[in-house]
DNA sequence: TGTACATCAGTGAACGCGCGTTCACTGATGTAC
DNA sequence: TGTACATCAGTGAACGCGCGTTCACTGATGTAC
């Protein structure tokens, strides 16, 4: 790290810095990159240098703080408990991450996730490396022998993703379902999903 | 219907089928309501006495299509084969449905799918309609038994919504994935989601 | 049936806003010798 | 170690674009009597 790259880091953590709490006061609707770059005393072409558009640094800024909370709900994992323990618990962890503003990381999904991948970096990165993550536990169970060998752990894992996605979806929509609503909502969705449905289970 | 509401629905049908038609052939990004406006030969602010944005103008340009496409898919059926096969009918017609476009359903999705429920009528209403059609094809598996009668029959249908949802996301980002790849990682996770992974599916 | 008035779809021009881009410039830092 | 030049982060002002909104207006249609 020369000077040069110092600076231009601490430029850059500026100008993170007061995204984040513009982002959080206002919410990101109402915050504009003029606004930003005048909390941050630097030049809104400054911004454009350091961050590809609006929703680029918006990522950028809520960034760290999810992958904390992932992190944190990963490391408190109660792993004897079983799969399905562990993937609510998971789950439970983020809905009350997210639900200290739903608003904002609503809008954070409405602006990334439809996006191509290449567009795309640190979602979808840190979505594929929780997937991986599943991928291995899964994994681990077959070998426990409480999953069937012949299941496809990837696809198991991205099941369990879609799931996720698709109650946090509603999450975020609805400001009328609670953490607690949403979590056991998922809870008998996940139980369902690992169990099944069918009463003779051997699919086509 | 009097003489004035006719001519009001047909300036509307006159902007509707411009906005078909542009949507279609330049991609939703590179149209402007203005665009718009001159090929329907009609002013600009007459859009927006008929249509609230250019989003909503766009998912009411697209929802007869895809409401025709369902009732398509619906209509053909294969009730007999059980509900893996009819589910992955309705998901492999509607892949080869937004196939023949896939980036304007994409930019659909990214404009609509996030809005809370009451700013995103036609979308929600549609998928909320199927849903019930789902939760009431798996009631009557229930009474057929080939369905656990315990299962909860709207999570399961929202699970299977989840589901589509979330390969119907890759297969719209993603163009290298093909509609039969597509169908075919959606039968095996419904598959697996139907079946169950767990070996002893005792769930808790 | 006719008259006088009310309603309302649509017009067209103008406006303000936010975004992203451009560009010539400054001045500090880095590098070649 | 010093000098001369190159590099590059950041500046600030201006620009063009698309969107949504506003507003005074027109003229056809509807309604009350």
């Amino acid at each position: 790290m020369s000077r040069r790259d110092d600076s231009k880091a601490e430029t850059k953590a500026l100008i993170l810095g007061a995204a984040r709490s513009m982002f959080w006061e206002k919410g990101a609707d109402r915050c504009t990159i003029r606004d930003i770059a005048a909390e941050a005393g630097v030049a809104p072409a400054t911004i454009i240098v350091h961050f590809k558009n609006k929703t680029a640094l918006l990522d950028a800024s809520l960034h760290e703080d999810i992958e904390k909370a992932f992190s944190k709900a990963q490391a408190t994992m109660p792993i004897e408990d079983g799969l399905h323990a562990v993937l609510v618990h998971m789950v439970s962890s983020m809905f009350s991450f997210y639900d200290r503003n739903r608003e904002l990381y609503r809008i954070q999904f409405r602006d990334t996730f439809f996006e191509p991948d290449h567009e795309n970096p640190t979602m979808i990165k840190l979505l594929k490396e929780k997937l991986e993550l599943i991928a291995i536990m899964i994994e681990q169970e077959k070998s426990k022998g409480t999953v069937r060998a012949e299941a496809d752990s990837f696809l198991a894992a991205s099941s369990f993703f879609f799931l996720y996605l698709g109650v946090l979806g509603d999450f975020l929509r609805d400001r009328e379902l609670s953490v607690a609503s949403a979590t056991e909502r998922l809870s008998i969705i996940l139980d369902q999903h690992l169990t099944g449905i069918l009463i003779f289970g051997e699919g086509s």
